[in-house]
Parts: structure tokens; sequence; C-alpha cells
DNA sequence: TATACGATCACCT
DNA sequence: GGTGATCGTATAC
């Protein structure tokens, strides 16, 4: 019995395989593990986001089946990771069933692991802004396009741990970040965070 | 072939 | 608050 806790479980492929929103708030608090040259460099995950099918106008499967898109209409755990604005890169985890084009945007991570080899890339930044982001997150992580299409429940350079549990209490839903879209896509309640987070993309709007 | 733009970020005022 | 960097992708010609 004593050591089953040290027994470190993936993410199976049916974590994957169902409702994408279920699926983005749920992978708040999992690991993600990057192995580079034998090191472990290691966040957990505090912000995410769900783009979901061929009617989310904000989803890229939205514009159907491409050569871009195609890994999402794939089987589920599956990273799906794009360049954007010439000089980043997006990692996303697909979701659903085979066939149904959907996906989940990591967006930001509170790191764990190798946080200095993270800051060597980051430019000596502070430990706070090493994964608040999507771009930011490849960069440190150095996840580029090499990696597009990678099984996450299987691969050993970039996969996903089962993480400690977190408190409902802390997951808070608010629009996605930086769709500009008329229409109900800019307005749909499908980013998950941890709302007391330090490390999440940008801090809950001010009360007054 | 040509062109407009984006699931971002860093730095500026 | 605003804007430039920089290029793959989708779409129009």
């Amino acid at each position: 019995m004593s050591g089953w806790k040290a027994l470190v479980t993936r993410l199976p492929s049916s974590f994957f395989e169902r409702n994408t929103l279920e699926a983005a708030r749920d992978l708040l608090g999992q690991r993600l593990v990057r192995m580079v040259d034998g090191h472990r460099l290691s966040g957990l995950i505090v912000e995410t986001e769900a783009y979901i099918g061929e009617s989310d106008l904000a989803c890229h499967a939205s514009r159907g089946r491409t050569p871009r898109t195609e890994v999402m209409f794939g089987p589920p755990g599956r990273a799906y990771i794009y360049f954007i604005y010439g000089m980043y890169y997006c990692l996303n985890v697909v979701t659903e069933p085979e066939s149904f084009p959907a996906a989940v945007l990591i967006r930001a991570l509170e790191p764990e692991e190798g946080r200095e080899w993270m800051r060597e890339r980051r430019s000596g930044r502070p430990d706070r802004e090493l994964l608040s982001g999507p771009g930011k997150l490849c960069a440190a992580l150095d996840i580029d396009k090499r990696l597009n299409h990678v099984d996450l429940t299987q691969d050993d350079r970039l996969f996903l741990e089962v993480g400690p549990p977190v408190d409902a209490a802390r997951v808070t839903a608010s629009p996605r970040i930086g769709i500009n879209i008329p229409g109900e896509a800019s307005e749909q309640p499908w980013r998950f965070y941890l709302a007391d987070s330090p490390f999440v993309s940008r801090q809950p709007a001010r009360r007054r």
C-alpha cells in the first residue's frame, strides 16, 4: 500500500474522448511534461480554452478539413500545434471521438520542474511570466511544429500526467481571449482558469 | 501568384 | 490604453 502515491499516471485517451467543455475544465490542475535532452520540464495547467466543432466560428475547423486542421478530425489525445502571428506556436489537445473536430488550447501553466531551463529560453523573465500565455509556454518548453500530431497518451517527448486535485471553487469560466467575431463565438464562456492563480495569462478584471 | 489576416507578445504612451 | 513584428494559411484572383 505504501508508495502508491508515487505512481505517476498519464491521462488516458478516455479523458479526451468526451465533451470538450468537460475536458477543458478537468485539464486544470493536470501536469504537462516536456522532455528535453533527458530533462523534465513541467507545469500545472491553470488556464484552458475549448474549441468545439465546425459550428464554432472561432474554431479553426469551422473552415472545414484542411492540412492544418486535419489532426482535429483524428483520434483524441493528439497534439494540435499551429503557428500564429508569424512568430508563435500554440498547443492544443484534440478531444471528442474521432471525426468530430475539437480541441482544448493550453493557455497557461504554473511552472514546476526545469524552471532554470525555461528562464534561459524566456530571457530571464520572472517565473510568473514563464508560461503565462499560449505562445509563451510553447517558447519556454521548446514546443513547435515538430510535435504536431504527437499522441500525448503515448509519446515520450510531450505528455500529460494526473496532477493534484483542484478545488472546484477555484475554477472560473469567461469568454475566450482574442476572439473578435460578430456573434456568439466571442461570448461563449469557454475559457477556464484558476481565478486565484498568479500564473494565468490575464488576471481577472478588477472589482469596483 | 497575390493578398489579407490571425486562438500573441513585448514594449510603448 | 495602443501598436509593430513576422509568416503560414486560407481565400480570392
